[in-house]
DNA sequence: AATGAATGAGGGTTCATTCAT
DNA sequence: GATGAATGAACCCTCATTCAT
């Protein structure tokens, strides 16, 4: 029994892992599920076994991509050594900063198809609870009051971002940075 | 032939309102060039005679879009009687924030197309000069600095509201604006 | 597996079978996929399944029908019986034309695409060694020279007899054939 | 009146030349009837005022091609020096196989389009009489046996020298003149 | 006579999805 | 559960031809 569910498990990753080669590489539009089917060695109709279409293996892709963002920037930025909640915060920011720009086509497939709701979703039945962590870094008890400013923050690094990493324009990312980290500061002692 | 330049001026205005019209109520992706002349009375051919293909006309109706969202801003907005900078600004984002919340489907057009090259392009060739509306008003000489704070205003309020307005979520827009307008406010009080 | 395959093979020659009547009753240029595959009673999609395109089609026609012309030719005419490599020669000729007096479609058909490297493709992987066959008929050792022979009696054959079978033009068929079998006769009794 | 005529038959002459040129260089099917008044500097709708279709445009052409091909022969080969009939019409063919081999792409061109109806009907409005030269040349009388000559001897050249001469299959061009000259010589030796 | 904008049927091809094996 | 042959709607685009100017 363990043996198939491994298994199944097993063909779900080819899929997502080959899936995201595709995407990042050819693009989503331009990459067919046949593409995908052949390239895990799988066939066609297999596909249709474990994602209803070619949508919502995006959907998973996304969540699953900003997830994996964010458990980074929590596990390996100090942010925890920090002193105040502004310079815990940039330290995060700046652990997903660095991951992105050392993978611009994964910036510009997440950033291009992540929505807040899908974050919320994505990170729902996450082992780390970002909820609580955030709590904890800014100091908001008021859960509403949080989410709109971690919403705004995530809107404004990730919006402003990918121009800046992926065709420095208007400025290349090193030039913005400081500009940026100051506004955050900014938003981050003010309250909603 | 003043006659026969109108006509075709005509025709392509005609393709342009009947494509923004079906890109706004069933989506872009699902808006095929077919139903496009179809809806505009035309034959498919003649889609050709004035655009390259699908992509192209959507570039161009971004651009044209936007523009007149700026161009309704400057114009209608109060912002000369403004004293300060800030209050400018706000005053113009203010009536931009009006439009699209009367035109949901605009901003789901725009906002998922838009990049900050083509705004530029769009309106590159306009008759308003933005630039230097944006330079009196912000008071700065540096265009590469203008063109930072500009960017960085768009992007937030693009990324952040779309949400907001779109879905109420995380809050609704009422609510949004108090803090939108703070953090904007702090934006443009610190510079470069 | 044996089911599936044979149907596979099944399909594929229903299609060729309705590509080719069609292919000769209304032409190739009229004849559209849309035709085959409505004729054949299968979808659109399915011809490319089996084929590239309408010309690999063709091409796969014209190879199939000028092999089956010479299998009847070899099998059918009694040239194993004639004395010299000159009737024996004709005895197929005229077998074949024969054939393709009864089928004007068929000679339409061919003629306009069989090209000498065609010709040699298509009787490549056949089960009767025609090289071997006319080696024997002709005496030539020389594969070289065995081919510039046939090639010269296949062109002066295929080219002439296209009109004259068709247009009965400059003169039908019946009279024809003397004149050219004496031409061939002195053809295959000079050596190049 | 006469400048106004003058000024069509040029515009039909930089068709035609302009023509032939696409055709030769990218292929009949290639080329559209916009490609052709493009280059030759007119409107689309000039071209339907001096040919019906495109098909009677590549007719036109063949016809004037292979007539220009002869009358060259005529003119410039010194048959008229040569003693028997064979070194006669060889002479003319030698000419015309010099031409095709320095224009290989009027010979594609002419050979897949030209037919001994086609031939006809071109060389009948000539200032050259070719049958009377033929007539000479051979020393037969009855016309029909003359054309039934005339006619092996051009379908016989034609079809086996353009993949000889194109594709230098199965021989080149010059291992195979000899050969091909000996069957011409015992082709107007024997009478129909 | 000349123009070229407009036409629209028809082309070949793709691909997400189904389902018999 | 896995397969992959079959489907067929839908796609974008071409281009010979017409006709108002």
């Amino acid at each position: 029994m363990g043996k198939v569910e491994e298994n199944k498990q097993q063909k779900k990753t080819r899929l997502m892992d080959t899936a995201f080669y595709l995407f990042t590489t050819k693009g989503f539009a331009r990459t067919t599920i046949a593409d995908i089917v052949h390239e895990a060695d799988l066939a066609k109709g297999t596909f249709y076994l474990y994602f209803r279409d070619k949508y919502e293996l995006q959907e998973r892709l996304v969540a699953w991509k900003s997830e994996e963002l964010f458990n980074h920037a929590i596990a390996f930025s100090n942010y925890q050594e920090k002193e105040t909640p502004a310079d815990k915060v940039l330290a995060i920011i700046d652990d997903i900063l660095d991951q992105v720009s050392k993978q611009p086509n994964l910036l510009r497939f997440i950033n291009k198809n992540l929505s807040w709701g899908l974050f919320l979703r994505a990170v729902e039945h996450v082992r780390i609870d970002f909820t609580k962590i955030f709590q904890e870094i800014l100091g908001i008890e008021d859960i509403k009051k949080l989410e709109v400013v971690v919403y705004t923050i995530i809107e404004l690094v990730s919006s402003t971002c990918h121009s800046v990493i992926l065709e420095q324009d208007p400025v290349d990312i090193e030039q913005y940075k400081p500009y940026l980290y100051q506004i955050i500061r900014g938003i981050v002692e003010i309250q909603p």
